[in-house]
DNA sequence: CAACGGACCTGCCTGC
DNA sequence: TGCAGGCAGGTCCGTT
């Protein structure tokens, strides 16, 4: 489900709720999560206060003072604030109380989501440290992105989902990010001119930050922490629609499989 | 190293 | 109506 305008679109809902509360009685009623929930990590939260909500790449952050608690929503996952008696759903499978009295809920039907703690500092752990930087921030750059780039063979869909490259490009955004420049989804990275990559960079923070903007995008259940959807589908040029007119030219949109992922392209403006 | 495929899960949709 | 098969917004890990 996330990328990271949903992600981000998650963090913005939960933050104002989280920061200065004071965490409450912690229920964990399934631990089998991508990897299992830590025992005693409830022991580790009740009572204390929570300082900050950071995102890191597609990994939400909960800054606790002593420790900081991971979290990542996988494909299915969502995190909700209820009301107190709000109705259990299936794969409810955490909620977090808080001093306010709503509770933070964990929703992921698929389980490919974690929960971890670390008291180390975070950009030490094993699976943030070698991520590589925002797109909507100073580290990625039209420069930066031919750099890393301009060597591999592999398709430039994968690359630009490859999170050691670049993070929180996932599946929806890099087929409307290589809609907007023009560039073959399958096109081999070393075989792409550097002003055309530079000018993915661009595009790949364009489309980032609109879907942002707009709360994210709602393909089937995708609510933000209130239950609100997200609005960028309205916005996708290419993303679930082959057979369909391209956008700009008219052409019938392509689909394939690259990387064992849905891709989508027109094969007429998309070279 | 770079690149690729398999693995982890449930729900939903399609087609027989 | 039932059931098999395929697909879904992620990403780690093992193998070439």
């Amino acid at each position: 489900m996330p990328e990271l305008p949903e992600v981000e679109t998650t963090r913005r809902g939960i933050e104002p709720h989280l920061t200065g509360h004071r965490l409450g009685k912690i229920t964990i009623r399934e631990r089998r999560l991508r990897w299992p929930i830590q025992e005693g990590l409830e022991g580790l939260l009740h009572g204390h206060v929570v300082q900050q909500v950071r995102r890191r790449a597609k990994y939400l952050l909960i800054e606790l003072g002593h420790g900081t608690l991971i979290t990542h929503l996988g494909m299915s996952g969502s995190l909700r604030l209820v009301e107190p008696g709000t109705a259990l759903r299936k794969h409810d499978h955490v909620d977090i109380r808080l001093d306010s009295g709503l509770s933070l809920r964990l929703h992921d039907p698929r389980r490919f989501g974690a929960l971890l703690w670390t008291d180390e500092p975070i950009e030490n752990h094993p699976l943030l440290a070698r991520l590589g930087p925002e797109p909507l921030e100073g580290g990625f750059d039209g420069a930066y992105l031919y750099g890393a780039l301009h060597t591999r063979k592999q398709a430039i869909k994968s690359a630009i989902m490859d999170s050691h490259i670049v993070v929180g490009v996932g599946n929806i955004y890099a087929n409307e990010s290589l809609f907007l420049a023009g560039i073959d989804p399958r096109r081999a990275c070393n075989r792409i001119a550097r002003h055309r990559v530079i000018d993915l960079a661009s595009r790949i923070k364009q489309v980032l930050a609109a879907a942002v903007e707009q709360g994210g995008t709602t393909l089937r259940d995708f609510v933000n922490p209130e239950g609100q959807p997200g609005y960028f589908q309205q916005t996708l040029n290419v993303y679930g629609r082959p057979g369909l007119p391209c956008p700009s030219c008219a052409t019938p949109m392509s689909h394939t499989l690259i990387g064992q992922r849905a891709t989508f392209y027109c094969p007429t403006c998309q070279r």
